[in-house]
DNA sequence: GTTTTTCTTGATTGACGAGTCAATAAAGAA
DNA sequence: TTCTTTATTGACTCGTCAATCAAGAAAAAC
């Protein structure tokens, strides 16, 4: 019984069921087989609509970018001030959501992915230049030709917080990590130091 | 013609083999074999001293962290007083021999292999821990209370700074993120605010 | 109502890899 | 010398998995 459209809809449901794969995997040892069979159809479906395995895999990144973005954009929307943007981009990077462990396994696997795909690379380029060009913007007038180094600590300081609460066992408050970051943003923005 | 006493010599070649295996491959879909042939065996030899995949690798990386907890304590050798204490360990996270792309390759994999592998997650913890606990000896006496928080945010800021300079295709120069974390200590050292 | 397009899968292919085992060989012990 | 321990490997087992293909079935187009 082939419905029409059906496209659009199956390659949703395989970059959801890639996602859950590679978190309950915990690395990219996913089959196509367990991702189609956890998306309800066969794994020669996946291979029709996306190719192969790896191109399923990197939608399902290019998803969780575009998630991970679409927050930061609504988060930006309710702030008023520079400073307030910052922590609004701050608190974004660890929200809840960013802390499902399917979404902590994707990162990492995608890290690990940047280093042989010229693709998953250039994914991961675009969001580090993203998050820093966004944080550049607010900081710019507020702490003048220091922005540069002062977003990309903040940017990094973000990335290894996230790592090191992804990695941690014992799910410490998440709050915590906004709160170092935010302390980083306020040494930055107080210091006399060039 | 046997000799004896082969077994140490055989793992530590080994050990090699499978670093720089993974940094010829990037992920963790090194075969036995292929390490075996880069040290010079058969992979049943290296089923026979291992055991399996897993603990070579294991072995692997407890020896890339011995090799960096070795640098750390020869560079606090010749460094006097906190302040040059703390710069050293800072220093030593970013020496020439741990951007060799093989030991980030190696890294990045034992980050995905710490969420599913008891022992992996145990062996990085040990790295964190003594990171941590390290900064705060000579974070104390400078910062007094905020010593746990700076500690915390200086660790993090150097495991994101490598993990964005190991991604990096462009070998910028590593000082650079010597200078980024050392800015940090600064400010943490001379911020006024609790 | 026939043809074409879209959707779908079971079955198959072809390859690869972890781990085991039996067998060989040297060195030392008894 | 005979026995045991250590070193070593080729061959094999057993399993897995990505990718392909031929074929069927429903909708839409003609």
């Amino acid at each position: 019984m082939p419905k029409l459209g059906m496209e659009p809809i199956r390659r949703a449901a395989l970059v959801k069921a890639t996602i859950e794969e590679i978190g309950a995997v915990g690395n990219l040892d996913v089959t196509v087989s367990n991702i189609a069979k956890r998306a309800g159809m066969s794994s020669a479906l996946a291979h029709h609509y996306f190719g192969g395995k790896e191109q399923i895999f990197l939608a399902a990144m290019r998803h969780t970018l575009a998630v991970y973005a679409a927050e930061v954009r609504s988060a930006l929307k309710g702030a008023k001030g520079h400073r307030a943007r910052l922590e609004a981009i701050i608190r974004a990077g660890f929200t809840s959501s960013n802390f499902e462990p399917a979404v902590i396994a994707a990162w990492l696997n995608f890290y690990v992915l940047a280093q042989t795909s010229a693709d998953a690379h250039h994914l991961l380029r675009i969001y580090q230049r993203r998050l820093n060009s966004t944080l550049l913007h607010d900081l710019r007038p507020l702490v003048g030709g220091r922005a540069d180094h002062a977003a990309g600590r903040i940017a990094a300081l973000i990335d290894g917080l996230y790592l090191r609460q992804g990695l941690a066992r014992t799910s410490a408050e998440q709050s915590d990590a906004t709160a170092q970051v935010i302390a980083l943003l306020e040494m930055e923005i107080g210091a006399r130091v060039q």
